[in-house]
DNA sequence: TGTAAAAATGCACAAATATGCATAAAAACA
DNA sequence: TGTTTTTATGCATATTTGTGCATTTTTACA
């Protein structure tokens, strides 16, 4: 039986994870690290927004950061956070192909 | 680049799994099937809300589901979910041991 | 000290999610 | 066919989450 509390805070980091901005922010951090100047114009969303997507994954520990002058660094702390990624994508993907062999027998 | 249409599957699949509620039931289904009137009383929310978190994941392709009589039983599809539980598991319990040992340098 | 670049925050609003209550539908069986 | 058990759904509402715009803060440097 698992602690209420620990399930709430898994909750969160899965959530933090989850979002679609977030996630593909973490698709971009892979390759090291970025300043938030680097990834804004990757993203289509507003300055504020990206900002405040990345204060809140360093908040939940799946980030870190720095500053550097003007700038702002951040990087994935965990590496196990790759492994998860990686999980899900391969999830993701077997069900896309479960999907596409269920269309083809009801065609 | 990973493409954008990926990142929203992923992302939905991942909030499947991190609703706390959901999460809850995930563990709970660790230990194998079990039917929607064995789940039901070891949450503290309404039949329905637990019917339709229970769809929800079905849907999605984390649960599968087949009928015995009235009764509907449910167990998680994909093995790979486990390894995600337990990955998630490893990060939250690791952030809890480094927060706790930034309050002590601050006490 | 004035200006520029990068990042953070206040605020209002929009959109997505989760919830309970009441009721309906599905299945078994007397 | 009527009753019971289990699960699903319609509906209204509450809560959470994400968003942009405008403004402010932080830092460097002319």
């Amino acid at each position: 039986m698992i602690e209420s509390n620990l399930i709430e805070l898994e909750s969160s980091y899965l959530k933090a994870i989850a979002q679609p901005t977030r996630l593909k922010i973490l698709y971009f951090l892979k390759d090291g690290e970025k300043c938030q100047c680097k990834i804004i114009p990757r993203m289509k969303e507003d300055q504020s927004n990206i900002s405040r997507h990345l204060t809140h994954m360093k908040d939940m520990g799946i980030l870190d950061s720095h500053r550097e002058g003007v700038s702002v660094y951040y990087k994935i702390r965990d590496k196990r956070v790759f492994s998860l990624l990686a999980l899900v994508d391969q999830m993701v993907k077997a069900e896309i192909r479960e999907r596409a062999k269920r269309a083809k027998v009801l065609a």
